[in-house]
DNA sequence: TCGGCCACATGACGTCTGTCATGAAGGACT
DNA sequence: AGTCCTTCATGACAGACGTCATGTGGCCGA
């Protein structure tokens, strides 16, 4: 009796070449295949996966998001994370959401299949170089507060636009973006966006 | 005769599954495999292979700066860049460098093969949505300076460097940093460099 | 109950940034 | 030779931004 797996990956052509490769081992077959979060959940559901693999960034519920519902909904279904960008901060989130493996791109094939197999059993795999990331970057700084008006200030909003959406007065966000840029040792608060994405912190 | 192809993405997984979906075509074979731009532009010319589809962005040089100098070194050579992030700007730039297939990693396994071989065969092949987003973006605005001083200015970088970076004088960044926004409708360098980017200006 | 941390706010300060006017030097075209 | 355009530069000014001091109120652990 094979693995049944989902594939999730908002990536057509990445999408059906990853279920052929996988489909190549005896023991494991993609019994279901979806482009965004909301379809990975329905098709999770639906085919009552054993386990399912998905792409870290997609459209709608991203896959940290996606194994977070499933362990409520669908509890016994193992969850492996791939990723190509990855953040220290992403690995922490996933592991608290349930996740039992999580991947670079860059792993080889194999891996993957092995992987799904571990998870499968129970067991975990975390890619060595991505949790040694993680570790290293440690936990966020920053006050929820700081967070949420940081991740307003992205691609060149004004004070007053973050003050607008923030539902707080410009001197106050101006605090908050001034003791964030502070902790994260950024020269502005571009730099401090920038730093914060790169860590996986907002 | 099948057509020899190399193939060159920095992901290892994507890689090995993209080759393992090309090699069920029984008229192509992959024939090489790279994982950075330099590795693609050598393996291509020792294989003299006759498509290389590549991915555009890369360690080193990227998809269409191997196309540029595959042109010289490898003529006859057809080339297919293949890209998760499609950018107007990228599009043309590549049409220039001799590409003649331009597609996202959202089509389907069976179009990237369509593709390699019409590529082959001397023909052309550009995604329609890709192509409508390309002519909607226009050309680039920003004078060649323009487009130096903002690239240099990513991620918060401060005036002061940016001019010792361009060997400018920092009133002259400002100058030209100006007239960037200016014409891109941004409200600071940091919206600009966004927007520039976006658009695959720089 | 007290001290400490956080959320929120105000005002003042100095610096950074974007804008504009202006000008010098060099190439290109007429 | 004269007129453009581009590149590079300077100086002035207003407004945006980052920092700091200071204050209020709420919540939590000691």
């Amino acid at each position: 009796m094979s693995v049944r797996i989902l594939l999730a990956d908002d990536e057509h052509l990445i999408r059906t070449a990853l279920a052929q490769l996988l489909d190549l081992e005896p023991d494991l077959e993609v019994v279901a295949e979806a482009a965004t979060g909301d379809e990975a959940l329905a098709m999770a559901v639906k085919h009552a996966v054993d386990v399912a693999v998905l792409d870290l960034q997609m459209p709608g519920p991203d896959g940290i998001a996606v194994a977070e519902r499933l362990a409520a909904d669908l509890p016994g279904c193992g969850v492996v994370i791939v990723t190509s960008h990855g953040r220290p901060g992403h690995l922490k989130r996933a592991l608290q959401s349930g996740v039992r493996g999580f991947l670079p791109k860059t792993t080889s094939a194999a891996t993957l299949a092995d992987v799904v197999r571990k998870v499968h059993a129970g067991g975990r795999h975390v890619d060595p170089d991505l949790a040694a990331d993680a570790i290293a970057a440690g936990d966020s700084p920053l006050t929820s507060r700081e967070a949420d008006v940081l991740e307003l200030s992205a691609d060149g909003t004004t004070i007053e636009e973050i003050a607008a959406r923030a539902a707080l007065s410009p001197g106050t966000v101006r605090n908050y973006l001034s003791s964030a840029i502070t902790k994260l040792g950024a020269a502005n608060r571009h730099d401090a966006w920038a730093t914060a994405r790169r860590m996986g912190w907002i």
